[in-house]
Order: C-alpha cells, then sequence, then structure tokens
DNA sequence: CTGTATCCTGCCGGATACTG
DNA sequence: CAGTATCCGGCAGGATACAG
C-alpha cells in the first residue's frame, strides 16, 4: 500500500487515527497505554476484582488503575458491576468489543516477549556503537 | 485460560511483561506509546524521510519523533540510512521485526478504528449515566 | 534538510490518608 | 474490600533557537 492509496482509503473512513483531532487517537492511547495495554490483556483470561487486578498487574498504583478502568468502561471495553454487598464486591470483565481488542493486544505482547532476545541483542549493538551515549537506563 | 495456567506458563517464560521489572515491559510501551505506534504503522506502508514522518503522524513534535526513532532504532525495529550528502538525506525504514510489529499494530488501530461508532455510543450512555462528571474532556 | 540543545510548563503518576 | 481525595515531584513533551 503506498502513500497515494492509504491517503484515499483514510478519506474514505469516518475515524483515521493519524489526524490530530480524531477521537479515535484518544481511544487508541486509552487502549495501548502504559497501565491500558497491561489491564485489557490481564482482564481477557477472566474478570477480576479491583485488588486482583492489582496484583496481575505488576506495579499499578490504585489511582492509576481506578482511571484506567473508568477510561476503558467508558469507551465501552469494560464492564464494571457492583454488588450493593458488605463488605463491597466490584467484579471487572471485558466486554465483546474489549475482548477482541485485548485478543490482538495479546498477540502483539506475546510477540514481544517471545523476540526480546533479538531486541536485547539490537540494544547491545547499538548502545556499543555509542559508548557513553546512554538512551533511556 | 485461567490464573494458575497463565501463571505456570508465564514462569516457564523467559520474559513475562506483566512483571514490574522485566525489560519486555520497556519495549512494549516503546512500541505501544503514544508515538511509537503510530511512527511504526506510518512505515509500515513504506520507508520514509524524517519530515515525510513528521507529515504522516499529525502532531508530533521534532524532538518527539527524534527521541521515538532513537528508541525504535535501539531496539531494532527501526533501520536509520544516512547519506552523506549535502543537503542531508536520511531514511528511515522497518526491519523485518519492525515489520511483524507494525502489522500486528495496525490490525489493533484498524479494529478501533472501524468500531470507533459503539465507543463513542458507549461513551455517550456513560456520561448520560453520570452528568457532570466529565472524564477526559 | 536533519537534526541536536535548551528552556519551561503541565500533568502523569506515586505516596499517603481517609471514607463507606 | 473498594475505592476517592489530596499533595507534590519528576519528567513528558512543546516551543524555540541553532548547528552541520
Amino acid at each position: 500500500m503506498d502513500e497515494i492509496t492509504r491517503r484515499e482509503s483514510a478519506e474514505s473512513l469516518p475515524f483515521d487515527v493519524f489526524s490530530r483531532q480524531c477521537p479515535s487517537r484518544g481511544t487508541l492511547e486509552h487502549v495501548t497505554g502504559r497501565w491500558g495495554s497491561l489491564t485489557l490483556t490481564a482482564l481477557h483470561e477472566s474478570g477480576a476484582r479491583f485488588n486482583e487486578l492489582r496484583r496481575r498487574v505488576d506495579g499499578v498504583s490504585e489511582k492509576m488503575l481506578s482511571q484506567t478502568l473508568h477510561a476503558l468502561e467508558r469507551d465501552g471495553l469494560v464492564h464494571r458491576e457492583a454488588q450493593p454487598t458488605n463488605p463491597p464486591r466490584v467484579d471487572y470483565s471485558l466486554t465483546p468489543l474489549g475482548h477482541e481488542v485485548a485478543g490482538r493486544l495479546l498477540g502483539l505482547i506475546q510477540l514481544v516477549e517471545g523476540r526480546m532476545p533479538e531486541v536485547l541483542d539490537a540494544r547491545s549493538r547499538y548502545d556499543e556503537a555509542r559508548p557513553g551515549q546512554g538512551l533511556r537506563p
């Protein structure tokens, strides 16, 4: 697909993530964001409660997990079900659309994980060629 | 796949993105980051020079594009070829691994773009149920 | 044209404390 | 347990200038 073809098909689509103001860019950022991608993938295997999710996604703070879940719920990817019991119990799960997105995300993650040896090799070569210019330590 | 199965398979893998210190998490963030995902996808169709890329990825600054390209080059996803001419000419393209990653990203992006009507509907319903609590305007 | 260097600001996101 | 509320430091990232 060349540039002309891409532009033409982009013009025919209602949503183009390459355009600055398109709302799809915001959704893509929720999905691919630092915590969004891990949260969606973690929920793909099975629904979970809040603290269970915190344990699955190592390193996420309460605040960020809460924000992430709200954004994904608002976008219709996550379903939230609160039970008015005591102690309170809230279950999070993926909507059908959320599962579709998470499936693609999972494929991407597994690809990256499986190719990490290549990535680390490339980093070594890059750093070796540029001594003393540490990038992202 | 249940939780136990996931944990077991994770233990058997050398790289687990769900673990806080795993280097694969950093690479995943380069790939899925705000500019990384758009840059990789933009390069998937064809290689490009610096300013051509800036035009494709609407809204990216020189600084962020430069940083993004360096990180992706270091991870072995982007190939940089400088020609010592005057004026200088530098071509960026994807490595084979970069193309694999970009292919998955493209699938994800097209899924999100195609489902934006559902997402916008979900947002409307969410905001309607919580008047006056605007989230991420 | 292809970038670095520098400055500056907003907000991301962690820590902590508190509520129901 | 399941979250909000608040504070605040660091850095992401934009604007600008400048170099090769």
